[in-house]
Formats: C-alpha cells, sequence, structure tokens
DNA sequence: CGAATCTTTCAATAACAAATGAAAAATCCA
DNA sequence: TGGATTTTTCATTTGTTATTGAAAGATTCG
C-alpha cells in the first residue's frame, strides 16, 4: 500500500462510528445555514467528544488542514457555539461544545434573516411611494402583491422573537 | 459608445426602479433558502408585473440567458411560486407569480428543514445504541449531548406544522 | 530575553455551483 | 404532415466559495 493510501485509511479509521454520525449529522444541518463542510465536520466531532480536544487533534482526527481548522473554530468561537477550556498544565487551547444547538437556529435568524427583513421594510417603502407617482394606475396587481408583501413582512416580523424564545427555552 | 456597452446601458435601462426594488429583494431573500440569483430576477420582476410575461420578455428585461430563464421558470413551476396563464391567441407561454409568498418559506421547511430533521432522529437512535455497546462511559457528556439533541430535535418537529400553519394564514 | 510552540492570516489552488447558448425536443398552426 | 416557433436540455464556460499550507504573528516557558 503506498505511503498516500495508508494516511487515508489511517484518516479514515481514526473516526468511531459515533463520531462520523455526529459529523455527518451536523455537516447536514449547517450546510441549511451556508456554513462550509469543514466547520460541520468540527462541530459534530467536538459534540461527542468525551472530553475537550486541541486544534491539533481535531486537524488529525478530521484530516483537515491547518488553515480550515483555524477558520472554522474562529467562526465557531464568534457564533458561541463552541468554547475554549482552562486546561492547567496545557499550552494549546482546548475545545468544547457548547450544548445549546438553539444558538445555531437563532444566530440564523438575527444575523440573516431579520437583517433581510427589515430592508425589504425600507424597499416597501420605496416601492408605495414609487406606485403612488405612477402615470395612473401603474397595475391593480402589483399596488396589491406590495400590500400583501407588507403584511407578510409585518407578520413575520411578530413571529421571529416568538420562535427565538421557543427555541431558546 | 460601443456596441456591447450600448447593448449593457439598454440592457439596464429597460427595467424600472420598482423593477429593481423588487428583484433586489428577491435576489435577497431566495439566496437565503439556496437559490440562484436568476431565480430571484425571474420572481422579483414577476411580483410586480402588470401582467402576465413570456419567457422571452423576462430575457430580454433581465438580459439572463435562455437558459438560465428556461430552468428558473421550471423551478419557480415546481415550487408552485409561478404559474401559467392561459393567453387566447398567443402561442408562448405567459407567467404571473403567485402571491402567495408563503409557499417559499414552507416548501424551504418541507423540503429541507424536515427531512434533515428526520435523518438527524434516525442517527441519533442509532447513536444511543452506539452509546451503549460502549466500554462501560463511552462518556457521560456525550451521552447527555445526545439527550439534549434528541429534545430540540422533538420540540422543533413540534413547533414546524405549526409555523407552517401560521404561515399559510 | 529568546527559542520553542502554537495560532492566525492570506495568496494560491481546488472544488463547486451558476450561467451560457447551441443543439435537440416539443409544440403549434396552416 | 411539415415548417416555423417555442421550450428544454446539457456540455462548456464562467464565477464563486472553500481549502490548503507556507509565512507571519502571538504566546508561553525556561
Amino acid at each position: 500500500m503506498s505511503v498516500l493510501a495508508e494516511a487515508s485509511r489511517q484518516k479514515a479509521s481514526s473516526l468511531s462510528d459515533l463520531e462520523v454520525e455526529s459529523i455527518e449529522m451536523f455537516i447536514n444541518f449547517l450546510r441549511l445555514l451556508g456554513w462550509p463542510k469543514s466547520v460541520g465536520e468540527i462541530y459534530g466531532l467536538l459534540f461527542v467528544s468525551a472530553g475537550p480536544l486541541a486544534m491539533g487533534e481535531i486537524m488529525a482526527r478530521t484530516g483537515m488542514s491547518l488553515g480550515a481548522a483555524s477558520q472554522g473554530l474562529k467562526l465557531l468561537r464568534e457564533f458561541g457555539a463552541v468554547r475554549t477550556v482552562y486546561m492547567p498544565g496545557a499550552r494549546k487551547d482546548h475545545y468544547v461544545a457548547s450544548g445549546e444547538l438553539s444558538r445555531f437556529a437563532t444566530s440564523y435568524i438575527e444575523e440573516e434573516l431579520l437583517p433581510r427583513m427589515r430592508t425589504a421594510q425600507e424597499r416597501i417603502k420605496r416601492m408605495e411611494k414609487m406606485m403612488q407617482s405612477l402615470p395612473e394606475s401603474g397595475g391593480q396587481l402589483p399596488a396589491e402583491r406590495i400590500d400583501r408583501l407588507k403584511y407578510w413582512l409585518d407578520k413575520g416580523q411578530k413571529v421571529v422573537p416568538w420562535l427565538v424564545k421557543f427555541l431558546k427555552l
């Protein structure tokens, strides 16, 4: 067996079935939020880890590169999905997954969804003005659509806080 | 002015301010669902259109290619976000946007979110089995995490139908 | 300090996804 | 039916995002 093939075999076998399940699951979920695979790998591994892991261990177990591990951990730290723990006598940072899964959902809502809804509401105001200053009937249909959109956005903005609260619970 | 520059100027000026607002808004929202820009362009244009539009008109107004228009319309049709209307004496298909914006949200939930949640629940079952057949304490922490995940997924599955109902309202 | 260790950054590359447009397929009248 | 029109498909090109790894930057410890 070639050195390379051996290395890749090693890589695969260094993950338990449990870890593989967890990693695949989080890759799938985090893809919904538009996050790269490497982030799912890191979080999935940490999620079922019995103890804190250093970056080097994460790299070794998953086979990802230095840069991917560093950047992925940075992102996860920023979102509060992962944190470092103090390990007496250890030089390397050690990471554990936050168990609060709601963080992913709520950060998506707050950082992606809500800003877009707010932008959309400003757009709608502008669109309504444009409709008024249009030569007579700029169209009955568009006007109704815009009304509907406004209504729907209002409703959305109302349900979001409730949803966030529910998820955090 | 070069022929190309002229063409691109034409392209831009053939959209009203209203249409541009609408298009940009839907590009932004549909990106959340992982849909390509061209789809947002088509839907945004149709959304504020006073009447049905044929594919050729959509291409001409937005400047997108034949293939992109055809595929985008196909996708939107499949999701029920757009439909053809009968136009007496017209050969080309003519499209209108469905005003039901909830379709986007509900189809995302039903086609993306729920399937993943179901897969995750199967994974969790397997993971629980693995934990049991692990040498004594495969870890207190992982076991708790898996419990928590199960709890969270259950909760998610419960809130989703409610949310869908609310959105459709 | 200063050498060793660990982490971040970022330019280059690889992997992936979207857009294009020519060719094929389907549809429609005369 | 047959020619013209319209739509779909799909191989290729283009554009975007993720990953890599070397170099720079921090940090820690003796």
